[in-house]
DNA sequence: AACTCTAGCTAGCGTTGATAGGGTTCCTGC
DNA sequence: GCAGGAACCCTATCAACGCTAGCTAGAGTT
């Protein structure tokens, strides 16, 4: 049996590497160019390999997006300051969000671009997705006031999501996103104004 | 001349036909789905007539982009009511600019997701897309109240380009979008709380 | 009427994602 | 220790992609 169970492990290392190599690959050249064909020369092994593993290209870019959002869902989490006001919390999240995005910009295109959850249309949400949804309605949630938490996260998001995009596509420079970080979190702190 | 100049005629014809042809192809198949083949096909042209007017795929694509920005803008433009206040201005052009996007994904997609204007780096940003941001800062400016006009502006985008994505990725429910938008409006024209 | 030039076609190149089928290697059971 | 069988991975190939070269036919010019 412990033969088997080597060839599981062995499988199970082939996969991470798969999808650790596409990852590296999208950040450095962009997922245009993460062929399958280049794909598996740098893995060294065949092309058809992949398919092992994968039930298409789009899988592979799939599976790279799952483990960015949990890996962004943690970021959220650890940014969120134990100590300090609830302003203070949510931009401290922000930062930490469109940080994230900026650091590893093909995962994030991976996660909310190109894996729009189009064609999974009967399936539910995945997981990871929900934690960050959650992790931003937690963060929010303070501030809400008699609005509906789970809406101003919505709009949190899309707010932040949007920054993020449409800087990645150089419609927005990236030097004001602190600016703008900074009116949208008072914006919707408003309940609150700033103590004078 | 007059031949010459009928020719010309034609080719401009054939050049608005290539563009309104994949924009159809594109809004019922998806753009990935637009190939020059089944385009060229579509006009009833052989594949390399294409080439003739466009550089390449991209620059057809591209080329829709631009008119589905001249577009918004006068869309944008339309939808801002003449009398009322400034907090309802922004909620008609905010519907205005979410229904538009709603109507026409392919399109808008090519504006602001597949054309990301990153390889033509030197270049300005685009007229139209200057005036759809000029357009939208028209309609905040009003409700600045102190802060930078074109912050705000950046920012009231940034989140109606989210919420459209999120939405047309499946991310967030369509039906919700109304809810949301009101949300932002309303925190974003926090200076002037509501008459009680 | 002969010439030129342009426009659009057929054919093909290199690359893409994906699959089929043959061989080789390794494990299992006798 | 060995034969049978299963798992595995590679070579070769497919259809479709974006794009280009080169020819042909027809229009415009002199």
């Amino acid at each position: 049996m412990t033969a088997r169970e080597r060839r599981l492990r062995e499988q199970a290392n082939r996969h991470q590497l798969i999808l650790a190599t596409a990852r590296e690959m999208a950040e450095e050249e962009g997922w245009d160019n993460v062929t399958t064909r280049r794909l598996a020369d740098r893995i060294e092994y065949s092309q058809p390999v992949l398919y092992q593993h994968f039930k298409n290209k789009d899988a592979i870019v799939h599976a790279v997006a799952t483990e960015g959002l949990v890996e962004l869902a943690s970021v959220l989490r650890a940014a969120r300051p134990e100590s300090g006001g609830p302003r203070e919390a949510l931009q401290a999240v922000a930062r930490a969000y469109t940080a994230f995005a900026a650091r590893w910009p093909a995962l994030y295109q991976a996660m909310l671009v190109l894996d729009t959850g189009e064609e999974r249309g009967d399936e539910r949400e995945p997981q990871p997705l929900l934690d960050v949804m959650a992790e931003i309605q937690e963060v929010v949630g303070p501030l809400a006031e008699g609005r509906d938490p789970r809406v101003l996260a919505e709009v949190v998001w899309s707010a932040w999501h949007g920054l993020v995009t449409l800087t990645g596509g150089a419609r927005l420079t990236e030097a004001g996103t602190d600016e703008r970080l900074l009116l949208l979190t008072d914006a919707l702190a408003h309940p609150a104004p700033q103590p004078a």
